[in-house]
DNA sequence: AAAGAAATATGATTTAAATCATATGAAATA
DNA sequence: TATTTCATATGATTTAAATCATATTTCTTT
């Protein structure tokens, strides 16, 4: 569904904004470690959710990354998958059809809308706070 | 969503069933030139389709590659894309985490699970034989 | 100002998926 | 039975994603 640097990015904004939302800030060790994922990896993924804004580096001792919690509401899954991985996942053909589109519709276009449309429901109108309680909770995790 | 082997598996399959429906039978070479995939990359794919008995295979001179007329009728897509991806885009987590089940979910579990599910059904109940309807009333395309 | 702790930038390596190429095997027909 | 036409089998190559490694820059603290 997602590329494998979408699913640590997700992971990992959950968890930033987790420490952010204890007024805690986290260096990448930190969010290798609690995620489970490949520190340098995570490194390069951070370096483009701060470009785009997702979340706010800290450079220099006791420095590290953090999302300000205003923005803890108002981040959702949509901005993050888009961030990382464009927004083809809600507008490629489910069989790669060259030009699929309503007027050249692949066998499939009419089935897999809907359910493009149904997975960009949920991205769009799911904000990182609302995953943030369950994981601060301990309803759920992120390794 | 679907592999590239997957996407080319449905659409062969797609091509082939809409080719037996007319009593046609057809070559590797036909099915790579109407679905534009890569020649050898398609005949490995269609090995595998004929060992899970998806589609039938025929050597020698006229041989080639058929989807009886009772099975067009049989076969969904769930089955093809089982036979080729396995059964992980039904069951795995969205977010990779390790484990992720009701007894210890991610953050994403439950949105996923409902959009997995409205997935496998559509899967489910989609046979070849609508698609091929379509296709060869040329209201949908495989290229 | 110097030292240390952090992110940033860049490039190399590994791995897996996708693609290409070719030799082999089986069936039909002449 | 020889030849041709097809699928089958296998392995090599390419490409892209994922991962690893390291040098550089920035900031803080002393």
């Amino acid at each position: 569904m997602f590329s494998k640097t979408c699913e640590y990015a997700i992971r990992a904004s959950i968890f930033i904004a987790a420490q952010s939302y204890q007024d805690k800030r986290v260096t990448i060790k930190d969010i290798a470690e609690n995620i489970d994922s490949p520190k340098s990896f995570t490194a390069k993924i951070l370096q483009i959710l701060a470009k785009k804004e997702i979340v706010h580096s800290i450079k220099g001792i006791g420095g590290g990354f953090e999302i300000p919690k205003e923005n803890i509401k108002r981040i959702n899954l949509a901005q993050i998958v888009i961030a990382i991985d464009g927004d083809s996942i809600f507008k490629s053909c489910g069989l790669s059809v060259n030009h699929c589109c309503d007027q050249h519709p692949c066998p499939l276009n009419k089935k897999f809308k809907s359910i493009r449309n149904d997975l960009a429901k949920m991205l769009d109108s799911t904000c990182l706070e609302e995953l943030v309680l369950d994981v601060n909770s301990g309803e759920s995790f992120l390794i």
